[in-house]
DNA sequence: TCCATATAGTTGAATTTATCAATTAAGTAG
DNA sequence: CTACTTAATTGATAAATTCAACTATATGGA
């Protein structure tokens, strides 16, 4: 048994993953846009350091998949709007310590929340094998997604 | 059996999902911009017209989920790189007829074998049946979430 | 110790992308 | 005919992305 061929672009498996994370996060987006004044990367942010505080810059941006230069800005908001908290680092004194401001928490412990339920409600759909199959094979093709990116990278110097 | 909840950002289903989206569009945005000076919107419509045309401006917009005046403006881009082509719509004057070029489709057939190959790729790494379950559950949970989206919507005055 | 080099973080600047309003022209319904 | 809708383009801004430059601190040898 062969499997088909994609035949036109809709079909391709990374158009159509595209496509869903795409819906996905736009609602992730509008809810916390519209209800916390949290942007995407914002959401990222304090939901990364409500888990795994204290965070240094440079730990957060490449979790978050950002930049460091966009990272340290919108850390830079978040401080001033009271929800992050900038630390030094004892043991290096380049480093910063990252972490939730007591106000931060607060909001993370409303907004988690609502992103556990959001997902409940769109994976409702699959039946219970199909989403343990769908959640490990996610898994799996990042692990080796991000392997064949590491080999499209321009090779380093070193 | 009960599933455990997701404790943290990095086990929620749509952090995961975004995640490996991001990491293999940019595998297929860094080898289609390099070799080809396809940056991803260009390519989600050659791509599209390769396999639809033609196509009304909206519907190109539309299936590319991209807002109209950007559609408009990366097509005349596309026009004038000679790899698209824009005609006028019979039965209704102010729609047009987007098509390839044979130019356009010409590198369509160079990049659209490409995109599959990297697809099988990526995908090698599954069993048969974790790779049909996931493509089978991403389509659910697509046209699942875009009902969800479509609630979310602010309610249209009609 | 001193020097060269690497790293953490911040800042600047240029480019690209996204969003949304306004406009023009052509269809449609009473 | 008039009012309303729709397709496409254009304009103006805002937001995101990328990359380079810069400061300050570490680190690892001569």
């Amino acid at each position: 048994m062969t499997r088909p061929v994609p035949a036109n672009l809709k079909e391709l498996f990374s158009y159509r993953l595209n496509r869903l994370a795409f819906v996905s996060s736009r609602i992730a987006a509008r809810v916390n846009e519209s209800q916390y004044e949290l942007g995407s990367r914002d959401w990222r942010i304090v939901g990364l350091l409500g888990a795994f505080a204290p965070l240094s810059l440079n730990a957060l941006a490449h979790e978050a998949n950002i930049d460091k230069s966009q990272a340290s800005r919108s850390v830079a908001e978040l401080i001033e709007r009271g929800l992050v908290k900038r630390g030094a680092d004892e043991s290096d004194g380049r480093g910063v310590r990252l972490d939730l401001t007591p106000q931060g928490r607060a909001l993370y412990r409303k907004v988690f929340p609502k992103a556990v339920d959001r997902n409940e409600k769109m994976l409702s759909v699959l039946t219970d094998e199909e989403r343990e199959v769908l959640e490990r094979a996610i898994d799996k093709l990042t692990v080796h997604t991000i392997g064949l990116l590491e080999e499209l990278k321009p090779p380093r110097t070193r």
